[in-house]
DNA sequence: GTCTAAGCGAGACGGTACGTCAGGTCTTGCT
DNA sequence: AGCAAGACCTGACGTACCGTCTCGCTTAGAC
């Protein structure tokens, strides 16, 4: 009952969905976002190529799905571990984000690039992609201020745009993410002694 | 000594280069990066399509030249100025940038978009573009240090990619870029009081 | 039993190939081979150019087809007559092929060049047009032999090349060719006074 | 006094037509006709473009020149022996075209073929390769003729025709043209019983 | 000895055509 | 109504030639 009146006509193959988002994300990490043509990811999948038009409507959408597919279901309770310090919550964040980027960096690259191309893709991929991330750093800072761990009047949403700013920057770059660049982020974040005159 | 030796053969046209250049500025500006074809921008400049592949390899090399060609004279004497404090000189120098990005930051954007799908162009987008707009920052901030304005371990790489970041990243999400923007970026970076221990 | 299993997918659009020889057939001759451009046909047939390259390899495939369309059905039933000599046979048979050459002749030539500069075309318009044209005049002579209009010992191979020779080697050079031109072909095959000793 | 008023200005380089010239016959006989474009003939000879379009107007004027510098000079006192039988010399005379054709074949098919794209060339080629070579074969017979080796009212123009359309029609279309074929043609023109009466 | 006219090497230029590729739509018969 | 297959239209790509042009340099005879 839960799904309503099933439309007529021959059903969806269940299994099509499957191969075709794993055929995306191997040729696109394999070979590149813009490498990759519609027509050979239904050569991989085994499927034809109309099909994917029934399901996704460009290129961006599939992989998209493809990506967050594997990607969507990470993210980790630990987060608001009163034990720890907000400085190392950040870090292990950040470390868990890296650690997905070097594998799946490219294909992000791919879909930030892609996002810039077409704008109602670039609204898909904030709401799907960025938002959610976005949340979990600015949630994080939150309990960080109410714990007297950053100043009351921070601009939580500036100190965000710091932290995921600096590692799209260096994303985009070509620097490489590393757990030195996780710490570094976290320990500029909250430092206490921004300012010289804390010392005098 | 100025130009060495002419190579022989009939010169390039002189009158040429600038018309691609403002073709390829205007079109990509109407219509985006992708949307531009190497057809369209000879059509629109007067020139013959092996015109355009004689003198540059890609679409990204032209758009990058013809950004270049406008943008690479902008930046600004007065960011020493002594009067100011640094956070002035900040925020100043983010309104230039900003308002730049006003007219050119969808090309930009394109410019950025092109640099994840070829190393090649990002290598060159990244030491024609990034890097020198990287210096001014990282200098800007080293002055604070000396002048005290900041303290003395910050990492002033770590504080630049905040504030690249933080407006690549909301230019790259579609957010508007305006003073307010400006200031707090500015704001936050200089922010004294970070840690709530500065007011227990 | 006709045409075997028909092969999936979207069938080939039956008109386009009507549609595609006829406008062939007219640039051919209004501008000669080597002035039409493949997006020309396109054009003028009202479909896209890569339909063209779907079906035929090159634009020699293509005029060959297209000419042959027209051409493949001509030849003629009264070739043996046995109420008519085989001269007389011989001369209707030329006026008919110059009556054809009358319209197609420039588009023959054309073929001919393009067949000297392409081996493989060189073969198929040697199958599809030279050969079948060749042994209705060997059949003739074959005939002619039997019916003793012609030496027994005569080389028909031999006659068969002079007459197409010499139709060739007047189409080629621009010479016209005319009811007279063909009478006199005959007339100088089954001579019998060749030799003066006949006259002595 | 011959050659009338020098014209003032650098002469042409003496040296440039004939390298040129060999250029030409080399990458016509390696690649063919078509295939050899003419900044690859001025390549090869060392020379610039222009030069060549200084000199010729078309490539097939350019070519013509090539194969005549090579080839002007042959045909042949003998054919007038009175101690031969005509058959003979017609026989001796093909084998010598021949000969010439087994190296040069590609390169004449390729002049005939560009002969039926440009009217102009057609003319050109005839009046400087065709006539002169169908002198040769009117002349013999027309001695034929007085000698008595061939019928009074024999069609010389028909014969000649047949004579070289046989050699053509073979040329154009792949046969080889070896010294049996040399002989059948000229024992076909000469022979005597071609009708079977003269042997009843 | 300049002057002048022309050829030359080099190479850019406006064109035209090529053959390929990809995207997105459509039209079949089959499931 | 979805699917496999594949033809279709559109339009961009990068390459190859063509014939013309524009340079600076060279080569001579004319003045």
């Amino acid at each position: 009952m839960s799904e309503g009146k099933r439309s007529a006509g021959r059903p969806r193959d269940a299994e099509a969905a499957g191969a075709i988002k794993a055929a995306t994300l191997k040729l696109v990490r394999e070979r590149g976002y813009e490498a990759v043509s519609i027509a050979a990811i239904a050569s991989e999948a085994g499927v034809a190529r109309q099909t994917l038009y029934n399901r996704w409507n460009t290129k961006a959408d599939l992989v998209l799905d493809a990506v967050f597919e594997e990607t969507g279901r990470y993210a980790s309770a630990p987060l608001n571990d009163p034990a720890q310090t907000s400085r190392m919550l950040l870090e292990r964040f950040l470390v868990q984000v890296f650690e997905h980027l070097a594998e799946n960096g490219d294909t992000i690259r791919a879909l930030i690039a892609a996002a810039q191309e077409n704008n109602g893709f670039r609204e898909i991929f904030r709401k799907r992609f960025v938002n959610p991330r976005e949340e979990i750093v600015t949630d994080l800072l939150k309990r960080a201020q109410e714990r007297r761990e950053i100043g009351q009047d921070c601009n939580i949403n500036m100190l965000s745009s710091f932290v995921h700013g600096a590692f799209w920057y260096a994303l985009l770059n070509g620097d490489t993410l590393d757990k030195d660049f996780a710490r570094n982020i976290a320990v500029e974040i909250f430092r206490s002694d921004r300012k010289s005159s804390g010392q005098g």
